[in-house]
DNA sequence: CCTCATTCGGAGAATTTTATCCGAAATCCA
DNA sequence: TGGATTTCGGATAAAATTCTCCGAATGAGG
């Protein structure tokens, strides 16, 4: 409905991290593993994610990614300006190449307030709060296992 | 941000056909080039919201398009079921495939209310009303002349 | 030094979304 | 009836997104 499969991937890998001991570099691999996505793709936002200067990345042996320094301060927001481009909140909900106050389609009024909300609901999400209910056991970050998805009944 | 380009070819469409007197077709022809979309792609736009019972179509000379009876009560999330597809407001912002109040992803007991405020006004939000917002000539439905968009330095 | 494990970076494949093309069918009108 | 106009429907192209592959560079540890 908003984000992309890459923002997904990337808020997700970013949240699994921030639930590890920060400094000890975490694998490609065993992100992509616990949260079920394709490791190369996954490989290439970690990428991304690195020039962003979210994450360290350290190769060969005892290699991976950790966050840099204070990333577990980033909201939702920062991580998608890398993600989705800058534009990412400021595009009309229909697609009018301009849409402001002054000359506005006819959804804007309405939109602007709603907009306003997730924006500021994305800017107080951080990391360290994701994580942190991850790590309570309340809220998960990887899909279900498929046996509990869809019962099978017995042959 | 939210809605696909088809989505949005599709609402802007009908809302034009709204402004216009019913009963009378307009052609596709017609509302491409006001709102400056591919005229190909909008007519398999208009196709899909013939068979989604939104319009009428008529072929040969005096053909075109106009809304069905009633049509002009649909409202946004009416329209988005058939462009988006049943599971549009279902999904988890984080893109897991079960994101329920049992069992849901660090994002879900915030996300859930704004989700509300937008099906609220996707629900209340019909064409009639959003015709008559243009008709006014507070709101537009199409983009400014690129003449308005970026004004030329004198030679 | 060599080997192994990892990320890097570029190329490219697959899929989905967006867009185009064209012949056929329908409809109006002369 | 025939010509003009329009939508219909199927095939296809182009672009964007998602995903894969592989050789090279880097670093750890023997």
């Amino acid at each position: 409905m908003i984000l992309s499969r890459t923002s997904q991937y990337a808020i997700q890998a970013l949240i699994f991290i921030a639930t590890r001991p920060p400094g000890e570099p975490v694998l490609n691999r065993e992100i992509a593993s616990y949260l079920n996505v394709p490791p190369a793709y996954l490989a290439k936002i970690m990428q991304s994610l690195c020039k962003g200067n979210l994450l360290y990345s350290y190769r060969g042996r005892l290699g991976g990614f950790c966050l840099r320094e204070g990333a577990s301060k980033t909201d939702l927001m920062q991580i998608l300006l890398l993600t989705e481009g800058p534009s990412f909140t400021q595009e009309c909900v229909l697609g009018l190449k301009v849409c402001s106050d002054a000359t506005a389609c006819p959804m804007h009024t309405k939109w602007v307030p709603i907009k306003k909300k997730v924006v500021a609901l994305l800017n107080e999400q951080t990391l360290e709060k994701l994580a942190r209910a991850v790590q309570t056991g309340k809220y998960r970050l990887s899909d279900l296992p498929t046996s509990l998805l869809a019962p099978m009944r017995r042959a």
